[in-house]
DNA sequence: CGCTGAACGTGAGCAACGCTCACGTCGATG
DNA sequence: CATCGACGTGAGCGTTGCTCACGTTCAGCG
């Protein structure tokens, strides 16, 4: 979980996209491809962000971009995909850090890095997992699928959150688990897409409410079966 | 509030885009553009969505929709307004229809209209009210601001929700409820753009779930201070 | 009745976009 | 040294959102 950046879908063809660059100097090209869009990301905003100008700022011809990836819309999945690794990861380092944590200190914690990351992390700002749409600016046919092309963005995510969960929420059904974490991530999610809308830090009152609302949705849904909340 | 239709912004300036038809001959030729940017957008979907076709298919020249909108940004963003006008009139109705309903019911009945209106009405599958992005696919410069040009659209749906429930939120600090309905706003929309994502008449469990968490968490905001969920 | 000017209607065309593909470059191999 | 395939390249193609110079319409007037 913690070795190589891209960790999921590390083993297969191509991707999404086209060519995985194996030689290192190619693969130096694919990270600052990736950094020059999350730069722009945070300048111009993803509908304004051309793939020319991504190109031009990362030193890249146009030709070499679309070598790596599809188009504009599989660009910004990538960077999605780095982003999601990027916070598992960390999030993953609090987990080991806090001695054991209940599912509302585990709500507070990822609420709490993912805030982190919106104000430091260059573009995450912009497209964070690729979660809700309000990125495919210019697709070709269906959109979604941004990170694992067959399965869901935000069940992909969820299953990974679970897994990393771990012990924390054990004693629930599998199942039921997943749902309620596809669900509480994407209302998350979008209230903090909210917070992040009224101020420029992420307005506290809105996050706040936001670990509010998923800790009170979360607590009904491990408790079994619906007790009058 | 059941009168006229577009009764938001109804008296000012020639609003957002351009020119607020007057004459009866273009009054029509307005919905009929709406029309046909609903009826384009179940089909091609808003990404791939063209003006050009849409002003084919309304039989006006490219140039007349200019002249009713300033672009396709403002085209989706009357129709989002349309849309929330049909939506709160539909719920009107219902809540008058029921004799009194409590802040439990009035969820259940929002949500069950939305839901009506996303299996019925041309176009309000890919933007309802516009409210999370997801939509403005080719902006200019900065998004947001579909419905009321000042105010967030979220704060905007909120108050008329909130003047629209009344009675039901009688005992509530104003200011606190407009809070906690922007977030259960933001949040049962993401959810419910999920459960229209998984299924194309909306999956009845992620419904179900998307009332549960409003329920829980209007609950919890209705009742003062945060006691246990 | 014809004249007139402003408002309205029109669509060829422009700038800018995402993306392609024919062609250069280069190091390994025979 | 000649040959070859993989990699790198950017002029250019098709398409898009949008503009603007030019008809057309029609109420008000001499």
């Amino acid at each position: 979980m913690s070795a190589d950046t891209r960790s999921h879908q590390a083993a297969g063809q191509p991707a999404p996209g086209r060519r995985r660059p194996v030689q290192q100097r190619s693969q130096e090209r694919y990270g600052r491809i990736l950094d020059a869009c999350a730069g722009l990301l945070d300048e111009v905003g993803a509908t304004a962000l051309t793939t020319k100008e991504v190109a031009h700022r990362a030193q890249v011809p146009i030709g070499t971009l679309y070598q790596f990836f599809a188009g504009k819309e599989d660009l910004l999945a990538a960077l999605a995909g780095r982003n999601l690794d990027h916070y598992l990861q960390r999030l993953d380092r609090r987990l080991l850090a806090e001695s054991t944590v209940g599912p509302a200190g585990f709500t507070d914690l990822a609420v709490d890095e993912f805030v982190a990351m919106k104000r430091t992390v260059p573009g995450f700002g912009q497209v964070d997992f690729g979660l809700a749409g309000a990125v495919v600016p210019a697709g070709v046919r269906d959109d979604r699928h941004l990170i694992d092309a067959d399965l869901d963005n935000n069940t992909a995510v969820a299953l990974r959150l679970q897994a990393l969960g771990g012990e924390v929420f054990a004693a629930a059904d599998p199942v039921t688990l997943t749902l309620g974490l596809r669900v509480a991530l994407e209302a998350a999610d979008a209230v903090l897409k909210l917070a992040f809308r009224s101020a420029p830090d992420g307005d506290p009152a809105l996050i706040a409410e936001c670990k509010r609302l998923v800790r009170c949705y979360l607590a009904e849904q491990l408790s079994g079966t619906l007790p009058p909340c």
